[in-house]
This record gives structure tokens, sequence and C-alpha cells, in this order.
DNA sequence: AATGAATGAGCGTTCATTCAT
DNA sequence: GATGAATGAACGCTCATTCAT
């Protein structure tokens, strides 16, 4: 196998070097620096160094790193939205289907929290251009469950009294904020977090 | 009024060059910068400049530019938490008291949105050990608040199937997320939002 | 030959743009610089300048301007050290060993005269670590003339009554300090001036 | 007594505030700080604090840091000429006033090692003007122990094949070295380094 | 596809010195 | 005599990015 005179390997799979793909493997390890250290206090360099590549290497993937930022949300986002729909759109009951869908974007989010973590943190360092469309794709999220619980008012499930809008910015700020305290190894499970969440939405709503 | 070469005031108050305190302008103009564009991407320079002061007088003041994120956070942690002692110790019923905490830091926290927004945005930047101090004192912030929903339990007012300290993780989510939405100019202000995230978390703990 | 607009080479060997490596051209110009100016008043600007290359080249082959300045010592032990043993391992009579090292060193520390006196005049600025590391090369150094002079007061060739270490630091000390006052279109060669040192240092050990 | 506002005393002679006046206080200080950090590694805040002053009044008894590396020479050199000039008169023979001046120099200089290391280590940092003055003063010095040599070789008490400059640089090079190996705690005392250094320098010139 | 030497602008910080009080 | 807030120029160093190979 070949050898670079630094003593790193330059092709083959190495013990510890996955067989994922490059731009995949820089995307994994940039998630965790950045989760880490925060992105601006990680460097390029740790980032290349930890995937195994060269910065060349990076760049070609990747227009900047900026960049590299920007497709560890698309990545997260499209996951989410794509489980959220498939929850909302099942033919439960509406009370039944927003605790599913609340539940289950508490136990997702637990189990991506790297991501979480770094979006809230860093989206402002990303292009305003950028920002934009990561804002516009989250809003499209928060209106299918506006859209849930307005559905629930309507048919006199949920209380009337309170403006789905503001439920929502309530409930996804508790959300938003898992990565302040939630621990993998800590009492609950995101699982169980997310039940216990959905039964405070709902208690919540009940008129 | 003198003018001195480089454009500064020389003489006098000026728009922006007020009677302030040099820290006390540092501080404020600094706590703006970091709202506006971020810790890391506001230089020190600019943060000077702003003051109308120069790097020098600013390090005879603050140890680094760490030093002046940190003392953003102790002030506005310090308002909090003596507004909060206040209402937490009145000798109204447990619910009226809960639903006046939570009213409050809801409004508090909108009131002061720039400081929140750094906080939660930037603390992972302070040095280790300071990071600590002031994680130490929000604790004993949610501790407070804790004890207050344990103590509507085990009267009977709040249901008890639910742990107080998920309510609290759950609730002060959602106020720490008001940055990400609120806004002074919309449709709600923050006393109004204050009382509708009340509302919600009295209607969640009923038994 | 294209020159760019800010002034330098950007094609040939031009004067100072030498085909030397940029390492070796770094050394060399911080060498100088640092024997006529001191360590601590040239500025790493000054010395990339010099050697007509910017701050990040040489912050990628050094790690600091400290290291700069360790690997000027480096060198010099390296090669003095390498002459010394051969000089002392012949199998001439102990006397003329002793009399062409000293000869020896005196003639090298008169040739490289700007690496010992950047030496002693800065060894203390480096980083700690650094230090212990060089002190320990120049005892070696010490170590293989004392055990020279220890061997020939066994043999009676000299007095006894002397401590050997003390002579060394005599002896080492009259090199070391060539920099003070010896100049290369001065009175005496190098050469010259070992020659009449060594004469000194065995007179001095006369039985 | 009167106590500032950031507690250090103000006026009266205080635990560890010595009553020596305190442009003394503030050379003696300095001396230690140079010697132990270097003189560029220094700064003029933490020799006025270690002195217990302002930098204020630092400044309105010396015109610059520069003035106090100054000082400190001005003030060895006045001592070790005066000292020096006594031993080189004495009516003895001139093999023993050599020998006494050469053990006399040693001595002091164990005795005042700080400023010979500063001395040596710091020069070149001074004003070329004050550098110049400080050289004149030196090389009075050494002309008269070469006028001693001289002495001797016309008398034929020494050798007449070697220079006595030479034998000058020689001699005094293994002096000013001390500082690079003598310790206060060690082996010998300064006069008995003496003894044995101007035993060397007489063997040396032995006919 | 990938390298890694080199760029260049900018960063946070230091510090001897000044001066109104 | 003495203060200490403020200056301002310089410093060592970092880093995302480029480009000849």
């Amino acid at each position: 196998m070949a050898r670079a005179a630094n003593g790193r390997t330059t092709a083959g799979a190495a013990v510890g070097d996955s067989v994922e793909p490059v731009p995949q493997r820089l995307l994994a390890v940039a998630t965790r620096l950045f989760a880490e250290q925060g992105f601006e206090m990680t460097s390029v360099q740790q980032i290349v160094d930890a995937a195994g590549v060269t910065k060349g290497a990076m760049y070609h993937y990747f227009g900047s790193k900026d960049d590299l930022l920007y497709e560890i949300y698309a990545r997260v986002l499209r996951d989410q939205h794509a489980r959220m729909e498939s929850a909302a759109d099942s033919d439960a009951p509406v009370d039944e289907r927003l605790h599913a869908v609340a539940a289950d974007v508490v136990a997702t989010t637990a189990a991506n929290l790297d991501d979480t973590v770094i979006f809230f943190r860093s989206m402002h360092l990303l292009h305003p251009d950028k920002q934009a469309e990561v804002r516009a794709e989250r809003r499209r999220y928060h209106e299918r469950v506006r859209a849930l619980i307005e559905e629930g008012q309507r048919s006199g499930v949920f209380r009337a009294d309170k403006s789905a809008d503001l439920v929502v910015d309530f409930f996804f700020g508790a959300v938003h904020h898992l990565g302040t305290w939630f621990r993998k190894d800590g009492k609950l499970t995101g699982e169980e977090v997310g039940k216990e969440f959905a039964d405070l939405l709902l208690a919540s709503l009940r008129p």
C-alpha cells in the first residue's frame, strides 16, 4: 500500500480509515469537530487531518469551509422533513398524529444532537443567501405542524384560544434546546423524552 | 467643537461619544455587535472604533475579548436572578407564583434579546473556567423554578406524573429560543408572549 | 525578468531570491538579523521580507519565531560536536589532542561568530524545554573535553592540582566570549587566535 | 496608614516595603527581574509592581526603561573600576598585583552575577550612544590590566611571546562567562574561583 | 483526483510612554 | 512628587483559500 513521506496512508482502506467515501467522511468528521469545538475554532487543517485526506481533496469536493456547514444542515433538514411528512399524513386522529410528530421530532433531534447544536450555534456564520435557504426549509417544516394544530382547533380537539403559531414556536423552542441538557447517557432516552414532551404539548392544548 | 486629525472628538460630548464611562460604553457596543455579527466575526478593532476609544483603553478595563463576553453574561444573569427571586418568594398561591415567574422571565428575555442570543450562540467560546461559573449560576436559577413546580406537585395543584426537571427543561428551552423568532416590532409584545407562554406552561401542568 | 506589482520577483533567480530552498534561506537571514539586531528587536516581518517570502511560508516550515532560534542552535551544535569528536579521538598524545581540539573550537567559533553571539545573548528567550535540550547537548560537549584533561592529569602530562571542570569552564568562557572582541578583519585570523588560545590553555596546565 | 482602592500601601514603610529610597528600590528590583527573565521579557508594569510604586513614579526618576539598564551598568562599572585601581596600584611585585587584580575581579563578578548576566545579554539593546559610553569605560578597565601584563613582560616575570591584548581577552572572556555556570550555592565560593582562575592566568604567563 | 507550498489579510494582544490632574 | 487612564504602533501568529504540479 502506498505511503506518503509523512506516513499517512494514501490509498486503500487502512484500519480506522473506513471504507466510506471521502465526502461523507469529511462531513462526518466536520460534524463531530464543529459540535465539540465550535465551527470557528475548528480549522480546515484539523478536519482534513481527522478525515485522513489533504486540503486539496477537501476543496475538490466542497467549495469552502462554509459549504461544509451548509451541507450538514441540508442533510439533516432533508432527513427530518421526510420523517415528519410520513408521520403527519397518516389517517389516525389529529391528536394522535400531532403526538406522533412531536415525539418523533424530539427523538430524531436527540439522535442527531450534534447537528442541532451546530445549527443553532453557527447558522449566523453562513452566507446570508444560504441562511435564507435554510430558514425557508425550516419554515415549511414548522408550517406543517402549525397546520396540524389548526386542524385540531377547528375540529374542537384542541383549545382555540391560543395562536397555533405561538404554540409551534413554544414547542420547537423546547425541542431545539435539547442540546443544552440532553445527554445520550442520561436518565431518559430520546424516545422517552419525546413521549414526555409530546404529552406536555398535548396537555397544554386540551380545551 | 474641537476635532483631532483622526476625526475623533477631543472635547465635549459628541453623538456616540456620550458621557457614559468607557467600560459601560464598551460593554453596550460589544453586546450590540456580538448580537448582530456573532462574537468571532466581531473584531476588537470594530468594538473600540464603535465605542470611540483605542484598543489600549479597552485592555485597560478588560483582560481580553473573552472577558467582554463574560461580563455581558454576568450582568444579565445578575439582573434576571434578582427579578426572579422576588417573584418566586411572594405569598401568592403557588400556581400564581409560577405563572408570574414564567411570564416575567419571558418578558425580560424578550427585553434583553441580544444578551440571550449571544449567550446561547457563544458560550462555548468562553474560557472553560468562566463557562463553568456561568453554568453554575444558570443552574441555580433553574433549580429555583423546579422547586416551585415540585411545591405545586406536592400540594396537588400540579400533575405529579411529569418530572419537574423535565418540565423546567421544556419550558426554558422555549424561553431561550425566543431569539430565533421574537421581534420587537412583531405582533405581540414581550409581556403578551410572556402571558401566553405562562398559560401554556400552567395548562400542561393541570392535573 | 517578470516582476509582480509588489516588486518581488516571480520567476528566475534574482539577487537575494537565490535558488536556495526557502527554509535554508530563512535560517540564514534570521541568523544574520538576530546577530545584528538581537532576537527580540528582529520582527518576523523583517525576516520574511529579507528572505523574500511571506509570513505564511515561514510558518509553514517553522512553528514559531522561537523555532527559528532553536534550529540555528541545533545546526551549530551538531556541526561543532562532529568536528570535536574526530579531533578528540585521534591517536596522537593527549596534550596534542587537547591542543587540536582547543584550537579547532576557537577557529570554528570564530568562523561562525554570529551563531555564538546569538546563542549566548538569546538562549534565555527560548522555550524552557528547548533550552534544556540545548544545554544538555552543550554539556556533553564540555564533558568530552573534561575527559581529555583528566586523561592527561592521570598520565602526569598535566598538573593535577586544578579541577578539570574548572579548567573547562575557564577555557570555554574565553571561547564563548570571542564574539565581544573578535573581528573577521582584525589583526589575527580565527586559526591564529585558536593556536594562541590553545597555547595558553596548555601552558596553564603545565605540571 | 493610607490605602488606595487597590489595597496597596501608599505611604509609610510597610513590611517588605523597605526604607530604601524609591530610585534605589527600582534599580534593585529591575536588576533582579532582568536577570531572571531578561530585559525584554520584563515589562515596566512588572518592575513598578514589584517595587511597590506606580509607572508615573518610575518615569519621574528614570527617563525610560532603557535608562534603568544603563544605570545598572554605570553602577557596576563604577564599583569595579574603583576596586581594581586600588589593587593594581599597590607596591607589591607585578605578578602578585596581577594575581590580586584577577582574583578580585572574579570574586566581585561572582558577587554581582546578576549585573554581569544582564550586561552581556542585553547591552545590544541599549541606545548606541550609551553603548559606546559603556564600552569605553570597559576598555579603560581592560587596558589597566593589559598594562600590568606588559609591565611583567618587560621585566621578564611573564613570557613575552604572547600578546598582552590577547591574554586580557582570554582571561576576561572566562570571567565574563561566570554567569553561565557559577552558582552561589555551588562547590566553590567566588573567592575560591578567583584564586583558581588567577592561578591559571599566572601559570599561562610563566616564561 | 489530489497535493502541499505559499499567499495575504487580518487577528487578539502587548507595552513603553504621555499627560491632565 | 505622583497617579493611572489612555495612546498608538507594533508584534507574533492563524487560516481559508489558491494553484502549479
